[in-house]
DNA sequence: TGATATAATGTACAAAGTACACAATTCAGC
DNA sequence: GCTGAATTGTGTACTTTGTACATTATATCA
């Protein structure tokens, strides 16, 4: 692809390029699964106009990255993660969602393991907020954090994505609960790990629960050359 | 909101400014089911550097529109449809997508009915593909298509949404062929009549199918009240 | 009137989902 | 070392859903 002539952006006077008058940004809903519950990666603002308010991660665009590239850039310079599940979700683009001007946001979706996070954690101004006990936000990131924990609760359900908010080893317990805190509903214990074990995604990896103040439970990993096979052949059902 | 005061984006050079330097746009993706063919609605580019490929139909965003308001727009004005199914896809953003600078892009889904779409064509640059035989679009639209797709592939399972590709009224055959066209695959008939039924969603409009040269089908029109009522039982099942 | 095309319908079987109960293992506290 | 608390691990009967499949009926066309 030939690339055409075009003025240089750094000097010319905005007005003989009215139509790249807009700002761009990425913000990562970062999910997480802590203690039993379903938590979010926030910062406090520091825009004047939010002062106080919790906001999602996020970081201007540059002229020269990819919109996905950024999204990856935000969560390894404020999490230390580098491998991690990370996907878009929507970009917002309401007129006045932003006090200092047009600036659109891509919203991503990241799924991370706590413990994981926890050891290489340097930023002091982050939190990891409870989702359910999330009131209001900085900007339209209400929305948008709304908006996220909507498709993941979709996707959890279609992709074997919710592995990558464990550790490599869990239990089926700890596995049934993320599900369960996620969709907001209770499975059965005997027809969940029956269903869980038919997809032929769990491995046995021979070890047992430590430090439980119970009957320990077998741990088990995810199969990810199983899934690699499994999704070949797309499933095909309607079920509205 | 109060409105932090901000450069006039008119007058400044853009070094004052440097992170609103990036363009905007839309691109929607219109699907029409004609004949028994699964189409995009395209036009020729007009873009120097693509002369003579197919593009989606799309608009830059301005910079007081809201970024659905704008794909509306560009539906309402390049097809004179002003009720039809729209929803954002994805959003591409490739450094080098655009010739003409940092454009970022964001897809829409459209579903309309080709025959309402008939009788309000007025352009002649437009024309109705079969989406089977695109092998190469101008800039990155074949990968926007593509993607696009695959998210309908995915929504006309989850979602009641292929009505829209339909007349008011349809027989089973229609309907069948519809998804059979999208999904690629074949449903047997008696036991897609016995799915759709069960579903509650269909309401017998109490006529036959006229002008074909076979045993006429009955028509059926999509019951939304129904679907309104289903649709707050949120499904949960996992299906990886 | 016969050929062609498709509508309309039902049954037997297989697979998947649901409801549900009891014995076994570990720890903590006495 | 016994008891209680918590949770693991397992299986069966029943219901629902999905699948495979054949025959008769109705319309048009030649």
């Amino acid at each position: 692809m030939e690339e055409l002539a075009r003025p240089n952006i750094n000097t010319t006077p905005v007005e003989l390029m009215p139509d790249f008058q807009f700002a761009l940004s990425v913000d990562c809903v970062i999910f997480g699964y802590d203690e039993g519950v379903l938590k979010v990666l926030l910062i406090e603002s520091d825009l004047p106009a939010y002062k106080g308010q919790w906001s999602l991660l996020g970081d201007l665009l540059r002229p020269d990255e990819d919109l996905d590239e950024a999204s990856y850039r935000v969560l390894r310079e404020r999490t230390g993660l580098t491998d991690m599940f990370l996907e878009q979700v929507k970009t917002f683009g309401a007129v006045n969602r932003h006090p200092a001007g047009r600036v659109l946001t891509t919203a991503y979706l990241a799924l991370v393991n706590v413990k994981d996070y926890q050891l290489k954690k340097q930023e002091n101004a982050l939190q990891w907020k409870p989702v359910s006990e999330i009131q209001a936000m900085a900007f339209d990131h209400l929305l948008i954090l709304d908006t996220s924990l909507t498709v993941l609760q979709r996707k959890i359900q279609e992709e074997p994505i919710i592995f990558n908010l464990l550790e490599k080893k869990f239990s089926l317990r700890d596995l049934q609960h993320v599900f369960e805190q996620i969709l907001g509903v209770e499975f059965d214990r005997r027809n969940f790990r029956k269903k869980l074990f038919t997809t032929g995604l769990l491995t046995d990896v021979n070890e047992m629960e430590q430090q439980v103040r119970h009957r320990p439970g077998r741990l088990y990993s995810f199969n990810q050359k199983a899934y690699e096979q499994i999704k070949r052949k797309t499933f095909v059902g309607l079920q509205f």
